[in-house]
DNA sequence: TTCGTCAGTGACGTATCGTCACATATTAAA
DNA sequence: TTTAATATGTGACGATACGTCACTGACGAA
C-alpha cells in the first residue's frame, strides 16, 4: 500500500518561498541580528511546527535564504555571460553584476555572507548545505564559460603554472574581497574613507586582468566607457531600482579621458 | 571628595584578557556557534555581573576577541614590513604572514570574520567598535609603508587614476578574498577542490603586482624561492607550530624551476 | 463507517540572555 | 577605631527565544 501523497512538491516549494520572503522582509525591517523564528511564524499563515518542517532551525532558514539569494545572483551572472563583447569585457561586466546585486538586495547579500559563517553552516540541514554547494558551482559556471572563451579566442593565455579553475577563482575572490569589504551593508574596513566600491572593483579587476595579460590591456582600450554602456543595456531595470533607492553607480570619478 | 579608585587600569586589562582567553579556549573546543556567556562565566573566576561589566553582551565579547586577534596580526604584519628585501617581495611576505596567522590561529581568524557581521557589530559597544577601527588602521599602516617604499625606490608607479590608499586596499582585499574563501576554517567556496590556498594567494598576489607594473616582474626573478627562505627566516616559530598541527605550507606544487 | 496515515498546531520545557537588588570590600573622614 | 560613602562583585530572576511533542483534524483506503 503506497502511502498517500497529500501535498505535492510545488505547494511545498511555494510555501518555503513564502516563509523565506517573510523572513527577508523582517530582516529588511529589523536587521538580520533581530530575526527570530517566533517573528517569522507570526508573519506566516502557518504554525511553528510547520515552519520547522521546512527548516530545522533558524540557521537553516538563513542558509535557505542564502541559497535563494544565490539563485538570483546566478541569473545576473548568466546574463553577463551571454552578453556580446569580448571575453575580458564580459568578465568585468560579471563582476559588476555582482556589485549591482549587492547594492540592490543588501539583505540577501548580507544573508549570503552570514550563511558562510560556521555558526550557520554548523546548524543547518545537509539538504540546504549541499543545495548551497550546487549553487556555488552554478555561479562558477558563468565565470568558467567566459574564461574558456577568452582562452579560445587567444585573448588570454594561461599564466605560468595556472589552470582554468585557478583563473576563475582569482576573479571570484577579487570581486568577493572588494565588494564584501566595501559594500556599505557590512560594517567593515575603516579607512575606507575615499574608497568608492565601484571604482575599486573596476581598478582591481583591471589590474588582475592586466596581470594575466588578458587582452585588450587597459592601456590599449577604454574599458570604463564600454562597461558603462554595457551595464545600461544589460541591467536597465536593476540600475533604475538602485537609483530609486538613492544610490547610484558613479563612473564620472574615474573615467579615462 | 574624590571617589576612591580601587582597581587600576592594568588589572582591568588583565582580567579582560583572561576572559578573552577563556572564551577562545571554549571556541576551540566547542566551536564558535556554541559559545555562551554562561559557559564563559563558568570558566572564569568572576561572576556574570563582572563579566558583563567588561562586555555588554556576547557579541561585544566576540568583537573584543576579534580586536585582540587583530593585534596579533598587526605584529606579524609589522615584522613583514621591517624585513629586508625589495618592497614587492615584502608585500608578498606580508600577505603570507596573513595566511600564517589564519592557519595558526583559526579560532581567532574565525572571530574576526564573524565579528564583521552586522549581527555582531550591531550589538557591540562603541568602545570596542572604535577600538576595532583603530586596529584596522594599524594593520593598514604596515601595508601603506611598504607601498610608499615601492614608490620611493621607483619600482612601483601609481597606476592611472589610483592613489596610495587604493593600492593598499587592492592588496588587502585580494589577500582577504583568497584567504577567507580558501582557509579551511570557513566552510565556503565549493569547487575549491584542487585549489591550494598558499598557491592561489601566491598567484593572485603576483598577478596583482604584475598588473600594477610593480618591479621586479615575475619573469625576472624567482619570487617563490625568495618567499620561502624569507618565511623560514622571519616566521620560524610560527611555521614550526603549523607543522606541529599537521598542516604545512607547501611550495613544491608550484615552484618555478 | 472505520481505520490508518499524515499535515498541522501551539503549549511547554529548556537554554540563554542580561539585569538588578543586595552583599562585600576599600578608602576617607570623623 | 568607627562610620559613611562609594566602588566592586554576586547570582537569582524575569524575559526572550528555541525547538519539541502530544494532540487534532482531514483525507483516502478498506
Amino acid at each position: 500500500m503506497t502511502p498517500p501523497k497529500l501535498l505535492d512538491e510545488a505547494a511545498l516549494k511555494e510555501r518555503e518561498l513564502l516563509i523565506i520572503n517573510s523572513a527577508v522582509l523582517l530582516i529588511q525591517k529589523n536587521g538580520i541580528e533581530n530575526l527570530t523564528m517566533d517573528k517569522v511564524v507570526a508573519q506566516v499563515p502557518f504554525s511553528k511546527g510547520t515552519v520547522y518542517k521546512h527548516f530545522i532551525g533558524k540557521e537553516d532558514l538563513l542558509l535557505a535564504i542564502s541559497n535563494y539569494s544565490m539563485e538570483v545572483l546566478s541569473d545576473l551572472f548568466f546574463r553577463a555571460y551571454q552578453f556580446r563583447g569580448c571575453a575580458r569585457s564580459r568578465m568585468l561586466l560579471l563582476n559588476f553584476s555582482y556589485l549591482i546585486y549587492a547594492m540592490l538586495y543588501p539583505a540577501l547579500f548580507q544573508c549570503v555572507l552570514c550563511a558562510k559563517s560556521p555558526n550557520v553552516v554548523g546548524k543547518s540541514s545537509e539538504k540546504h548545505i549541499s543545495e548551497g554547494e550546487m549553487l556555488e558551482v552554478k555561479l562558477m559556471t558563468s565565470i568558467h564559460g567566459i574564461v574558456e572563451e577568452g582562452l579560445n579566442d587567444n585573448s588570454l593565455s594561461l599564466p605560468l603554472n595556472m589552470d582554468i579553475q585557478q583563473i576563475c577563482f582569482s576573479n571570484w575572490s577579487t570581486a568577493y574581497g572588494a565588494i564584501s569589504l566595501l559594500s556599505g551593508e557590512v560594517d567593515q574596513c575603516s579607512g575606507r574613507t575615499s574608497l568608492i566600491v565601484e571604482r575599486e572593483l573596476f581598478n582591481l579587476s583591471n589590474l588582475l586582468y592586466d596581470g594575466m595579460g588578458w587582452n585588450p590591456l587597459t592601456k590599449d582600450s577604454n574599458p570604463c566607457l564600454e562597461l558603462k554602456s554595457a551595464l545600461d543595456e544589460l541591467f536597465p531595470e536593476e540600475l533604475a531600482k538602485i537609483k530609486a533607492k538613492g544610490r547610484e553607480l558613479n563612473f564620472d570619478s574615474f573615467s579615462f579621458s
